[in-house]
RNA sequence: GUGGUUGUAGCUCAGCUGGUUAGAGCGCUGGAUUGUGGUUCCAGAGGUCGCCGGUUCGAACCCGGUCUUCCACCCCA
């Protein structure tokens, strides 16, 4: 009985095209992460769940592939836990692995298990998918690639400024031009908080801040005062809700409004060496604008917030992100070991190069030249011009059975092949091939050299 | 995890207040056309109406459950 096929929720199939698109993309990172001084590393797709589990918070925590146990993993279970139908309680006693979840915890073990044999600081990148339990939306899977490069061991803020020259580079070799790299420190949000007095608040306060573009200020306020923010406090940071200007007015006005903060005085000294660094060294094509209500990945960034927004007519929102995170490594027993970093949205990206239509025409390769097969004879003379030229660098291939013509050249048509050769009992005669362009319709007889000559250009 | 939405041929979709053999376009296969594809013409194949149950004389259509799709929230890339 045949079953109807179908694929996991949240997962997807990718065809040739896609394949050779997301390939390009793919690459085009990677050299430049190589360009700028990043090695790669690899780590498996599924790791222990301590590893993971309690590393992103109770959300992540649910959002976390549990892979069961193999055998009767159900033994070890006695019938008190059983019986209480405690899921957390029982998924640990019947799970002892999980599927990656992102790669900066899975590099953070790695640099831990592997201390000795790396040197500080230490630069990796690092593509490979990663598995989320969530509900699949918009550009979001269950099953996705991250576009990885990390620096542990370095504090230096000269860091900061090569993420925001290597995000630059990637967007303009592919293209993108005119993104937004914003930019925000974790120390400001803070210092905001702790102005306010609301600094145990801290993270209900930059989570509702970080929707001011999408519910407004008047959502934002509502939101606050949900969650216990006081009226006198709003009041304070008003001029946040209309934050404009150039970086550089913004940075004052942050100054004044943090001056009692040592904590936000220093995210404002950070954020100005980095923005002085880059003015001087200057963009491609990139904007970079300080945003104090970017607030993404809370949990874990210490200093810098960096977020890339897709350029203004594509409306998807952000491509890509990072941050910094001081002690990276110290969950795993490595302590002061400082991580920056950033990620490429991989999904996110080839949508935006689709809609602009940025993918270069040779990114869909397909064979050039289709040698049609007339029996056994002529496919081993066919065969023979088709191994010249594959030595020559040209794709070709011969069609494996000696049917129809017809049938034949509509399999070349539809591939898009642009070429079809047509070497039967005359041309074998006298050594040569027809070429004939599927394009135009027109046709030529010529021999090996000329054809490969032809093909070539 | 919460709320909503979707599912009919390989694909995109019609299908009336519940009524007999569920349709179209595209695609596919064969032929017109035995060494010439795309265009045209002719013929043909292809459907447990997502799945399970219920209501009814009768269900693609109504009801319940479940899975899936997409959307919003939560969160996030």
């Amino acid at each position: 009985m045949a079953q109807k096929p179908s694929i996991a929720k949240g997962t997807r199939d990718f065809g040739p095209e896609e394949v050779n698109k997301r390939n390009y993309i793919i690459s085009t990172i990677k050299s430049h992460f190589e360009t700028f001084g990043f090695m790669p590393i690899e780590t498996p797709s599924f790791e222990n769940s301590e590893t993971l589990m309690g590393k992103y918070g109770d959300e992540g925590d649910r959002l976390i592939f549990k892979i069961l146990n193999s055998g009767d993993y159900l033994s070890k279970v006695d019938d008190a836990l059983y019986t209480k139908k405690d899921a957390s309680a029982l998924t640990s006693r019947i799970s002892e692995k999980a599927l990656r979840y992102d790669l900066t915890v899975p590099f953070a073990r790695y640099v831990v298990m592997h201390q000795n044999e790396i040197d500080l600081p230490f630069k990796r990148y690092q593509v490979q998918p990663v598995w989320r339990a969530d509900r699949p939306q918009k550009g979001r899977f269950r099953e996705f690639y991250q576009c990885d490069a990390d620096v542990v061991g370095s504090t230096s803020l000269w860091q900061e400024v090569e993420f925001i020259q290597l995000y630059d580079t990637v967007f303009s070799s592919l293209g993108v031009e005119g993104v937004t790299i914003k930019l925000n420190n974790r120390k400001i949000l803070s210092g905001i908080a702790e102005v306010i007095g609301a600094k145990d608040k801290l993270i209900d306060f930059t989570v509702a801040l970080d929707k001011l573009d999408k519910i407004g200020e008047d959502g934002v306020k509502k939101e606050m005062l949900e969650k216990g923010i006081t009226e006198m406090a709003i009041e304070k940071v008003q001029p946040l809700f209309s934050f404009t200007g150039s970086n550089g007015s913004k940075l004052e006005s942050l100054k004044t409004m943090l001056s009692t903060s040592d904590e936000g005085l220093k995210g404002v000294e950070e954020l100005s060496f980095i923005l002085t660094a880059i003015d001087a060294l200057g963009l491609k094509t990139s904007n970079l604008e300080l945003d104090v209500t970017l607030a993404r990945g809370l949990n874990y960034y210490t200093g810098a917030i960096i977020e890339v927004a897709a350029p203004e007519r594509v409306k998807i929102g952000s491509i890509g992100g990072g941050g910094r995170y001081d002690d990276l490594t110290g969950i795993f027993g490595l302590k002061n070991v400082s991580g920056v970093g950033i990620s490429f949205g991989l999904d996110r990206i080839y949508l935006v190069l689709d809609e602009l239509g940025l993918f270069p025409p040779s990114v869909t390769t397909t064979t050039e030249v289709l040698f049609l097969n007339f029996g056994q004879n002529e496919a081993l003379y066919g065969l023979k011009a088709v191994k010249a030229l594959r030595e020559s660098g040209i794709k070709a291939e011969l069609y494996p059975d000696d049917t129809k013509m017809k049938k034949q050249m509509n399999y070349a048509n539809k591939r898009g092949i642009p070429f079809v050769v047509l070497a039967g009992e005359s041309e074998m005669d006298k050594n040569t091939f027809t070429l004939k362009n599927m394009n135009s319709g027109t046709q030529d007889e010529v021999d090996i050299t000329a054809l490969i000559e032809s093909l070539r250009a």
